[in-house]
DNA sequence: AGCACGCCGACT
DNA sequence: GTCGGCGTGCTC
């Protein structure tokens, strides 16, 4: 009898491969543990036991698997299940999730070493130079990575000397997987085993009466232990000592103390006591025994509650009701709201109970969090995350928390797979049998809908926290202010007036730019001409700091030009206007305030935002110029005027969610304005105050929004009416793409109809050399998207074997953002 | 996804 | 003439 593996490999290949294993390890291997499997001609790669089963396959030999790397399963049968719906209906791989879920210190892939052989003798004529080079490197070091041996011979392709190397048996190649996760360790100190006996620490002490700072590190240690009750670290010791770690090495070379080592967390929470929960306000208690009355009936609550009507105690109550029932709770926010602000409050409340998981903590702090996680140990029974947090292995989810509902980034664009966390969310707390609150002061249009319709419970919340009146959002016509000259630079003598009362008091302003840089165009005024990047369709944006054109699609970048490049003009301007520009101007205008600015361009790095956000909590900033970022959940108590510098860019985007999304923003961003006592101002300048969404959202009328948008999305065939599923096909040749894409257009038309729309390029139809085409299917409703999903798997499947588009590459999103 | 094999330009 | 560029096909 033959035992085999089916196992899932971290690669974007539809099938699930399989392996030969032994009698004992089939005995051994379960769903869910990792396997070491050889793949291809070379690689090893880590790969996910599916099923142990007998049955051979026929068209092929299997492989034996390499080795087991896991004892146990680290990932459970609900998490799998979840994966492979995921896969199922966002039409990608299982490899793909995979690969998306787990921590990358989890997939193990070989690299090839090289060692030399020592019975090789040398003849120095046998070998060429880049050769000699190698040989040389080995003889100093024993051992050798590829990148290394590029580094030697100082190019890429170092495959033919190692090859030639390894004919002249110079050297051997191994392959050798490593383990990538390395536990944190950390020094502990105590008294050797030996003077435990009474007599023998008296004569200790005696002994060492003439090493004074040696006898004070002994009597600090023995102190230490009193007041921890628990081992005692070295560092501890050295700061109680005020010794240095030469000293206790000394006693440690003597065998008086023993240094030993024991695995810590990474993450450790060095907070104060817990504090308790909040006493809600007679609105956030209503709201909250709504909800529960909701999820009786209801498998998902939607809260929509107005910025700063203090939704977050209302979570932490529910919280804590789910932990006490030894539930877990994850607690899903974009990635750019999980700021240290949140997350501390949460500790607070929950201490060492609440794990972050998010893209900007290291590998291996993220393989904690798993297997806390999968253990369901109490540090990790609150889960605080991003998008990928759904695909953790939870093992007992009793709630879901899905904070800035409405937010679009919690749909993964690229690579795939390309899912909405929200709604993985709800499937992942159906599996679990577990319940999901979404919440936001500005619900998606899906979320509401589906709540008006009874699919979710609607609670909403409507008060802001200690009766603050909503922001006073104001409109200014620009168009009107430019004609009687009552313009300053960007800004209107309304927004200059508010500026400087608030500054005057004290209190601090936040301006909204939604576009980095310093103006997106720079024109010649003679001739007309601006500068393009040469890899995608769109003009260069000047960035005055860094004097330069930078594209923001491909990185492309050049020295500011002083003359035109067409026709050599001196005479060039700029068109439109970024942060940066917003920036300069403030400094001119407000030489005395202090003006910081948050983009992507001053937020890199691991502590970027914080580094800014920290500076304008501490009020060393009186005016924040920023992007999108600004708006994400940030709660600061001294800022009472918000401006949005252009509204209109917000709202022409070519995009069915321009209008929602502008909404969104404006009360996203209002929301910053005055959240503690005094009533926020804001200042919204625009070319058209009269636009319908802007009327609405300063008068802060979501459901007017929703009315409207919602007649608009029925009228024209959009979610969540139809559903969507956009089809990308990118290729360096227009021609051939064009051609791949009308036929793959044509094909679905032939199978739904005028429901297909496209092949059309997209408002930038060329990204780093790759032209671009999409075509949209609209799902009517119901209509089986399961099988409108394989029709255009099997549209696919015939597609790539036609030999003339071969090479055009085909993206699949359902539900595209 | 890698990585090999295979066919064409710019340089030791 | 080679080096090394990327297009194509396969991986249990």
């Amino acid at each position: 009898m033959c035992f085999f593996i089916d196992v899932i490999l971290p690669i974007p290949i539809e099938k699930l491969f399989t392996y030969k294993v032994s009698e004992k390890e089939a005995a051994y291997l379960k769903q869910g543990m990792r396997v070491a499997v050889p793949f291809g001609k070379k690689k090893i790669y880590t790969a996910l036991v599916f099923k142990v089963h007998n049955k051979v396959p026929e068209l092929y030999e299997a492989k034996e698997i390499d080795q087991i790397i896991d004892s146990f399963p680290i990932v459970s049968e609900t998490q799998l299940k979840h994966w492979f719906w995921l896969a199922d209906y966002y039409m990608c791989t299982i490899g793909d999730v995979f690969r998306a879920a787990v921590p990358s210190a989890f997939l193990l892939e070989s690299e090839t070493i090289i060692t030399r052989n020592n019975d090789f003798s040398l003849s120095e004529s046998e070998l060429k130079d880049d050769e000699w080079l190698v040989y040389e490197a080995l003889q100093h070091q024993a051992v050798l990575s590829v990148g290394e041996v590029g580094a030697i011979i100082g190019r890429k392709n170092i495959f033919p000397v190692l090859k030639s190397l390894l004919d002249k048996q110079v050297l051997y190649l191994k392959e050798e997987v490593y383990e990538q996760y390395k536990p944190k360790l950390m020094k502990y100190v105590r008294l050797a085993a030996k003077y435990s006996e009474d007599g023998k620490l008296e004569n200790l002490l005696n002994e060492l009466n003439r090493a004074p700072k040696q006898k004070e590190v002994i009597m600090n240690l023995f102190v230490l232990e009193a007041d921890l009750k628990k081992p005692v670290k070295v560092k501890d010791l050295e700061r109680k000592a005020r010794a240095s770690s030469g000293v206790i090495k000394s006693l440690e070379n003597k065998g008086v103390l023993e240094v030993y080592h024991l695995q810590v967390d990474r993450i450790q929470f060095e907070g104060k006591e817990t504090e308790s929960s909040k006493t809600l306000n007679e609105f956030q208690e209503k709201a909250l025994d709504d909800i529960k009355e909701g999820f009786r009936s209801h498998d998902v609550v939607l809260l929509h509650g107005v910025t700063s009507s203090g939704k977050t105690e209302v979570y932490v109550k529910l919280i804590e009701e789910t932990i006490a029932k030894g539930k877990q709770v994850l607690y899903l926010l974009p990635e750019i709201a999980l700021t240290t602000q949140l997350i501390r409050r949460l500790q607070n409340y929950f201490g060492e109970k609440v794990s972050v998981y998010h893209s900007k903590y290291s590998v291996n702090e993220r393989v904690e969090v798993w297997n806390h996680i999968l253990t369901n140990n109490s540090k990790s029974q609150i889960v605080l995350g991003a998008r990928s947090s759904v695909l953790l292995p939870f093992s007992e989810l009793g709630l879901i928390i899905v904070d800035e509902e409405h937010e679009t980034s919690f749909k993964q664009f690229d690579p795939a797979p390309r899912y909405h966390a929200r709604d993985a969310a709800v499937v992942l707390a159906m599996m679990h049998g577990a319940k999901t609150l979404l919440g936001s002061a500005t619900p998606g249009i899906e979320s509401y809908y589906n709540a008006r319709t009874g699919k979710y419970a609607l609670v909403e919340l409507n008060r802001r926290y200690g009766n603050v009146l909503m922001p006073d959002i104001e409109l200014v016509d620009i168009k009107e202010k430019h004609r009687k000259k009552r313009m300053n630079g960007h800004f209107s003598d309304r927004l200059m007036k508010e500026i400087e009362e608030t500054l005057s008091e004290g209190e601090q302003v936040i301006l909204f730019q939604n576009r980095r840089g310093f103006s997106p165009i720079v024109e010649c005024e003679t001739c007309g001409h601006s500068p393009q990047c040469p890899n995608c369709d769109v003009s260069l944006t000047y960035h005055q700091y860094r004097q330069q054109l930078r594209c923001h699609y491909c990185g492309y970048h050049m020295a500011e030009q002083k003359s035109c490049l067409a026709c050599g003009s001196t005479d060039l301007n700029t068109k439109g206007f970024g942060t940066e520009q917003i920036e300069v101007e403030l400094k001119s205008l407000y030489p005395e305030a202090k003006i910081g600015r948050m983009d992507s361009d001053t937020t890199r790095g691991k502590y970027g935002y914080e580094k800014i956000i920290n500076a304008f909590e501490g009020q060393e900033i009186d005016i924040l110029v920023g992007t999108q970022m600004l708006t994400k959940g940030l709660d600061f108590r001294n800022v009472t005027l918000v401006g949005i510098m252009n509204a209109d860019n917000l709202l022409n985007h070519p995009d069915f969610r321009a209008h929602e999304r502008s909404f969104q923003l404006i009360q996203q961003v209002a929301g910053r304005a005055g959240r503690t006592k005094k009533r926020g101002k804001v200042i919204v300048q625009t070319y058209n105050p009269y636009h319908q969404v802007l009327q609405q959202a300063s008068m802060h009328k979501y459901t007017d929004m929703f009315s409207d948008q919602i007649n608009e999305r029925q009228q024209y065939k959009y979610p969540p009416f139809y559903r969507l599923i956009k089809l990308t096909f990118k290729n360096k040749d227009y021609q051939k793409l064009q051609e791949a894409a009308s036929w793959f257009g044509n094909s679905l038309k032939n199978s739904f109809g005028s429901n297909v729309l496209g092949p059309e390029q997209p408002p930038i139809g060329r990204i780093r050399n790759e032209y671009i085409l999409n075509v949209l299917v609209k799902i009517p409703p119901k209509r089986s998207i399961k099988e409108i999903k394989v029709t255009i798997q099997r549209i696919k499947k015939s597609f790539e074997a036609i030999a003339q588009y071969k090479g055009v590459k085909v993206v699949l999103n359902v539900d595209n953002y």
